[in-house]
DNA sequence: TTTCCAAATTGATCCTGATCAAGTTTCAAA
DNA sequence: TTTGAAACTTGATCAGGATCAATTTGGAAA
């Protein structure tokens, strides 16, 4: 994969247009200026479109820069010494992967996309120079950075404290409701993942993951057929999770 | 608790000095230069002094500040809808706390000392300003916030994949480390939290985790009474632990 | 010192979810 | 269309750790 970001930088990288981005109000200050969004798109790139499974980078990549899914969907992952995989995030349209990367050298996960994915690149040392000179936009990164320490917070509350169907519950409200931020229904979507990564993600084996699919279904809390979800019954999915919300919703 | 804070506004702060702290070089970066460092303690207020057990904030106190831990050892856990509480993080002297809460105008956790503990006070708009004045001091902001992703990162595997002797190997190993970076031993120590706030924070009963003390202490591993602990083999730890060697280490 | 309550330990039993083992479905490539 | 492999589902069994219950220890206040 590390083919891949020389050609990316040596492509001639397009400027993005945040102005007409329907994303913009997900993934920048909201309270941005004309001039300041300006600035901002003189250093954003629109990255190229990775196909499913398609690497985007991984520990051994050298950190330079911060991602926003434009649309598809992105997973990190860190691994343990032995070779574990664990699954710390889905990234939707809007959303900022890398963030827990700004220390070191090298990126501190693995990022790959769920599906054909598109997004744009933010090289983060022109990032910082310009969030020294837009205190709305530090004010933001901080922000978002933050948010990603309380969603995480909640997702340890979620593996230490709750039950398969709790966990799963959760999950689905969570993609719920980011969807719907991103006017899409949240009441019917595709999941971008493979019921795998839903195991890997929240501490459980595929096998509980797909039982208790089953057991939501014929309870007709939901209606899944592979990929494909329909919530049949939010306040009772809510009444089973009792807790996070809308993880990882910025 | 809301009464404390008023209080401590009014009584005069002290201007820190981080000149002399011997823990400056954990909670700064090493890179910050004299005249820096003199605008960074113009900003600092010491705090004053809490005992055990006592609230330093909590998720209705409006967010102003974050602390450094100058003496003592801090917990920080959030509550469910339903009142189930998780500890999110143990803080060690050097050590930031209240960086989850630098979105939204709450903090997102509570936070109480567990021992006589004293703290360093930044506001945050201060050092909001200080920080586009000082890029050095902004990248170590990003820095810290980074790092605290990652660890709950390593958190979030350690909960969701390992058993309870490996997450308690873990701990005893960040702890040791921390210590270590502290120049106090790593090899024998108080721990500062309850047998209850392990279990809490690592996804575990009490019992079990009595019951890992004493087994790591028929192992040969540990020497345990109370409090008190001695790593007597700190390799065969590692052997055990297999990850998190230095969980929420800045 | 005694008293008292919280913290910690130890034992016995139970249950959720892991693991092992077959199938079945899906879907992409030939 | 066939084929093959991965993804998913379902069933049976097992085990790690939770829960319940009973002491024991420790430390702060009287």
């Amino acid at each position: 994969m590390a083919q891949t970001l020389p050609f990316r930088q040596v492509s001639s990288p397009l400027k993005a247009s945040c102005h007409t981005c329907s994303l913009s109000n997900l993934c920048l200050p909201l309270a941005i200026n004309e001039t300041d969004l300006e600035s901002l798109e003189d250093i954003v790139q629109q990255g190229r479109i990775y196909s499913r499974g398609e690497h985007i980078f991984d520990q051994s990549t050298p950190f330079r820069s911060c991602f926003a899914v434009r649309s598809g969907s992105v997973k990190t992952s860190i691994v343990s010494e032995h070779g574990e995989e664990q699954i710390t995030g889905f990234f939707l349209p809007g959303e900022l992967v890398g963030l827990d990367s700004m220390s070191g050298d090298h990126y501190a996960c693995t990022a790959k996309a769920l599906e054909r994915t598109s997004i744009c690149e933010f090289p983060v040392q022109k990032l910082e120079e310009l969030t020294t000179r837009l205190p709305g936009l530090q004010h933001h990164m901080y922000h978002l950075m933050s948010q990603e320490i309380q969603h995480s917070h909640q997702l340890n509350m979620l593996l230490s404290k709750n039950t398969a169907e709790e966990r799963i519950a959760a999950l689905l409200l969570s993609l719920s409701s980011r969807f719907q931020r991103r006017r899409l229904s949240g009441t019917r979507f595709s999941l971008p993942m493979a019921r795998n990564d839903i195991a890997n993600f929240l501490g459980l084996a595929v096998e509980t993951v797909s039982r208790v699919f089953t057991r939501f279904q014929n309870q007709g809390l939901i209606k899944a057929r592979g990929r494909e979800v329909e919530l049949l019954d939010v306040p009772a999915l809510q009444g089973v999770s009792r807790e996070l919300s809308q993880q990882a919703c910025p």
